[in-house]
RNA sequence: CGGGGAAUGGCGCAGAUGGCAGCGCGCACGGUUUGGGACCGUGAGGUCCCGGGUUCAAGUCCCGGUUCCCCGACCA
């Protein structure tokens, strides 16, 4: 079964451009939004409700995202390990809060062997509970703090309406949890790791994002408190990247995790959770993506230089080759990830095939350049003419590795435009009700669920966060009318 | 979970009033081509989403279900 596109409704478009295979942009984000992900070779859907399968080239990108991340990880001192992907019921409803929140989500299992469980075990959801108990039987002492660990692994919530990548019924993620000896470091974890994702989206991805906290409202079913980043999708709604709590000792009373202190007390850990998953994968295709289909920024893009080689005849054929090879060769050298496109198509029928696949550099080789030692070089991140300059052959590994950088660099100042010239500073109701229509706003709000239920209700939008850079000021809540200091994002979210 | 749309070859679609399942693209083979989605010829490819029912006969009509898309509710 694969991901449908529908046909399009815009005539006059496909006329234009008879081999169209994406809606365009403008004219219905969401299906272009699938139609990429077809097209571009990403993901099918499966024969289970909300869940896709993730074909090799799209996963090759999540694994380079994983792989970065997961360096992160280890520089600020993280292990890797696996927990059980059954967890007994009776663990979820440990935590009051956390069994609230996650209890409609749950996939249940009963059987197993044939035989009706006695105590049936959820697949789970994330895994604090599960690692809470583990972690209560490996900490004794202060000396055995602080405990460090992620985990790479997939996880089931039972959602009702479901989209390729940004909210599927399992999904892949990373799960971090930790535990402390005082809720200082338990804090100073929490945003620690709120920035490990801040710079992987940006350095990494391309992706820029607002980091702050969530409402009281939003914050994760347990935590005392919910950090984000935020993104802005190429539709202007937003799209929670990541996120980080502060579990205060919330999982530690529900599983015991002690530790004896150096005064001999026996004391509750503080504990966190910080998350990321395969949704970024989404928000690089929404935020970076065109009508030509997928823009990927270089360091994880599975493919970094194409190489078309062009030629009318077999003799142009053999020499145009033989150059391409060599050049491919050299960058390959250099550390490169290239391919070579040897199939039998036309040059422009290429040319579109890997710029809907995303690949960031492309060369072109034909009988033209042999003679005057160049190449043509097509940057993906501009527009087809603009992008292509023809170079000279010698030092094209260099120049490409030079390059590939300034496309990184020029993906994230064109998302960071588009992010920062659509948040709109309100200080009225009105004001915020007009700005969700076009973007977010940026507008003074008081901490309280009244206010995000009022929102949500009113404008189907509802709080991002309230971000960390915070300009001093008092204000007026643009709901309660009460004087407050904080500002929070309003938007449209996925 | 509520409202609306949809499901026919790999993809996009057509198949009034029930009567031999089709088109474009793609795919395979042969040839001509190749600097922005080439062309000619030949050919392969189908549980018409699933299960019931009506009928001499169902892609088409009726009932039930599944999945996908959109809007809402819900949701780290």
């Amino acid at each position: 079964m694969c991901i449908r596109a529908r046909t399009l409704p815009d005539r006059e478009h496909a006329i234009a451009t008879p081999m169209a295979k994406l809606t365009p942009r403008s004219q219905d984000f969401s299906e272009w939004y699938l139609d990429v992900i077809r097209e571009a070779d990403l993901a099918d859907y499966a024969p289970v409700r909300g869940c896709i399968v993730v074909k090799p080239y799209g996963w090759t990108i999540y694994e380079h995202m994983r792989d970065f991340l997961d360096r992160r990880f280890k520089e600020t001192g993280h292990v890797n390990a696996a927990f059980p992907m059954f967890i007994p019921l009776s663990f979820i409803q440990r935590e009051s809060e956390h069994v609230q929140g996650f209890a409609p989500e749950l996939a249940i299992v009963t059987h197993g062997g044939g035989e009706q469980l006695e105590e049936p075990l959820a697949i789970r959801p994330t895994s604090e509970t599960i690692i809470g108990y583990s972690y209560a039987q490996w900490i004794k002492s202060y000396r055995d703090l602080p405990v460090l660990i992620n985990c790479w692994n997939s996880v089931v919530r039972w959602e009702k309406r479901t989209k390729p990548f940004l909210r599927t019924t399992e999904f892949y993620w990373q799960e971090g949890h930790t535990a402390h000896a005082t809720h200082e470091e338990a804090i100073e974890e929490v945003l620690r790791m709120l920035n490990v994702y801040y710079d992987h989206m940006r350095e990494d991805c391309a992706l820029p994002g607002i980091r702050g906290r969530k409402s009281i409202y939003e914050r994760f079913a347990g935590a005392i408190n919910t950090y984000s980043v935020e993104s802005m999708m190429g539709d202007k709604r937003s799209l929670q990247s990541c996120t980080s709590h502060d579990l205060g000792q919330n999982f530690a009373r529900a599983f015991e995790i002690k530790y004896l202190d150096r005064d001999n007390t026996e004391k509750y850990c503080w504990t966190t959770s910080w998350g990321l998953s395969w949704r970024l994968l989404g928000a690089v295709i929404m935020v970076h993506g065109d009508d030509q289909g997928l823009r990927l920024p270089p360091k994880i893009a599975p493919i970094q230089v194409v190489i078309v080689p062009i030629f009318k005849n077999d003799a142009e054929k053999s020499a145009v080759m033989e150059a391409s090879s060599h050049i491919a060769r050299t960058l390959k050298a250099a550390g490169l990830r290239v391919k070579l496109d040897d199939r039998d198509e036309t040059p422009g029928f290429k040319f579109n095939d890997w710029e809907m696949r995303g690949v960031p550099v492309r060369v072109e080789i034909g009988p033209k350049d042999l003679a005057n030692g160049t190449v043509a070089l097509a940057r993906r991140d501009l527009p087809s003419k603009e992008g292509k300059s023809f170079v000279p052959q010698a030092g094209l590994a260099e120049r490409i590795q030079a390059l590939l950088p300034e496309i990184h660099q020029s993906l994230l100042s064109q998302a960071e435009a588009f992010l920062h010239g659509n948040i709109r500073a309100c200080y009225t109701w009105e004001e915020v009700k007009e700005a969700v229509q076009d973007g977010w706003a940026l507008a003074p709000l008081e901490d309280n669920p009244a206010n995000d239920e009022f929102i949500r209700g009113e404008l189907s939008a509802k709080t991002l966060n309230f971000p960390l850079d915070q300009t001093e000021g008092e204000w007026k809540c643009v709901v309660s009318g009460k004087p407050v200091r904080e500002r929070a994002l309003i938007g449209k979210s996925y």
